[in-house]
DNA sequence: GGCAATGGTTCATATAATGAACCCTTGGAT
DNA sequence: ATCCAAGGGTTCATTATATGAACCATTGCC
């Protein structure tokens, strides 16, 4: 053990990043927090996070139970996401997100809303760091049954979903034969305990995917989110790290969008966190 | 003129407030500001408003439209009031608003939450500063047609709902006769027109109320709050005044419980707002 | 080409954030 | 009943941090 993780002089942050900081610590997980729990996460003085506590808490960014002196999220942060969600378009909203996916992958990026059993273009982003990408072409329109994200979206919505795709004719390639029901029910199935759809090949010769849902308020899959690369690119690893990438995004872009993951596809992608917090 | 609003020495505002309250000037009507826009609305130094908006950024509190390089609400909002929505029970939420109001008015403040024909209570305060005042009855459960928040509910609501409840016999107080279906559409629409619905000892011999809608994220009515008062305080400007209270608290209660006001109810709220942004 | 307005940065200065020590209350253990 | 530990909260001298006048860069306009 060298060095206690004294950090090493970064630039100092503002009171204003330290105070804002503090709500990063409620979680789902740990939505209610006293002024000791705050203390020992941050390492900080006691009257300092004190302080901070009752700053975020005088701009109704916090509220503390009478009873239990504890701090939960406050009723402003409720206030300011209505306007943000009434005032910024959705593309906006996912944006940042998926910018940054992007830079970090190095590959082409995309989120697209379903409505009926089309896949309409919302956002897409494309940093290419390797001169053999693939190019973005918003105006295919591709079948749902083509595509990664097609599937992601059906593996992660209520079955009846399926019967109707299936029935639609629209859903599956022009000259294509209509998909076998069998077949299609075992790989949602898969998707569905994988955490990710993906694709090789399927809509246009060497190219590959992998895509995740995106969920709504009412955590009910409503668009999409995929990565398209080579299918020659990096050998066989590719596809995992890429779907790792993507399902490690995966909440953000959700709650970037307003929505909420359930929980057990939540545990799918983010396996093994919330264990700092005692 | 005297003084030229000078802040007359307040204790000194934490730098934290102070980056808090930039978020306060998003609202509806500008969600998008620039630096410039922030350092009139402040009155502060360009330099420190600047650091601020920095601070907020990082934390993703704003976010920078990279085009126009105009601030708006950042994506950490939307996270944070979904952590706050899924982990704070409803009443919770409406406690700290509500127990102001009751507070402000010297009243009984009661909010409840309508399932199917049924008003079911979520939170009742009560700060008593007169001697006579009305007691708190949870469980009446009285019958829409008969209370102010039972009405305050309908003229909200799509006209179907009207239909229903005329129908239903839960809906009037047993022994009564079945309300008559122009006198009481009249009453909705005054409702709707006035912002509010009253009562004068319809209930309950001298106990009045006045009580308006509380909407949810789709801007759907789907509770009430309302205000219980003896008939006999304060003459006949009471009832005005408690409404015009009430209806000043109104957006702040359903945002409080995560929904959003209908643009036209709140124009009717609150009438004369937003004049102080260029 | 000059002017005004916008977004952003610098650096000496003064103000506001910090933390060790302190107090008060609660809830078990003994 | 008494003690102890832990939690929430406060004080005040010290110093680190936020501040703002002046400055630069870019854009759009007459």
């Amino acid at each position: 053990m060298q060095g206690d993780c004294r950090c090493v002089k970064l630039d100092p942050m503002s009171t204003i990043a330290k105070a804002l900081g503090l709500l990063d610590l409620f979680s789902d997980a740990h939505p209610r927090l006293g002024l000791s729990d705050v203390q020992r996460l941050t390492g900080r003085d006691k009257a300092t996070v004190h302080r901070h506590l009752v700053a975020l808490e005088r701009a109704g960014f916090l509220e503390q139970d009478a009873a239990t002196r504890a701090y939960r999220l406050g009723p402003a942060l409720t206030r300011l996401s209505g306007i943000r969600a009434r005032t910024v378009p959705e593309v906006e909203m996912v944006r940042s997100v998926i910018d940054v996916l992007s830079r970090d992958v190095g590959e082409l990026v995309h989120v697209s809303r379903v409505q009926g059993f089309d896949l309409v273009h919302v956002h897409h982003a494309e940093e290419h760091d390797h001169p053999v990408r693939v190019a973005f072409d918003a105006y295919g329109l591709p079948p749902l049954f083509a595509t990664a994200s097609g599937k992601a979206y059906l593996a992660f919505s209520p079955g009846g979903l399926l019967e109707l795709a299936i029935a639609d004719p629209r859903t599956c390639l022009p000259g294509t034969p209509a998909p076998d029901r069998r077949e299609i029910e075992a790989e949602l199935k898969q998707i569905a305990s994988l955490g990710y759809a993906r694709n090789r090949d399927a809509l246009r010769l060497g190219v590959s995917s992998v895509a995740i849902p995106v969920f709504d308020g009412a955590s009910r899959a409503f668009a999409t989110c995929s990565i398209a690369y080579p299918t020659g690119r990096g050998g066989k690893g590719t596809e995992a790290r890429l779907a790792r990438l993507l399902m490690q995004r995966g909440r953000d872009i959700t709650e970037a969008m307003g929505g909420v993951v359930p929980p057990h596809i939540l545990d799918l992608w983010t396996p093994s966190r919330e264990r700092a917090a005692s």
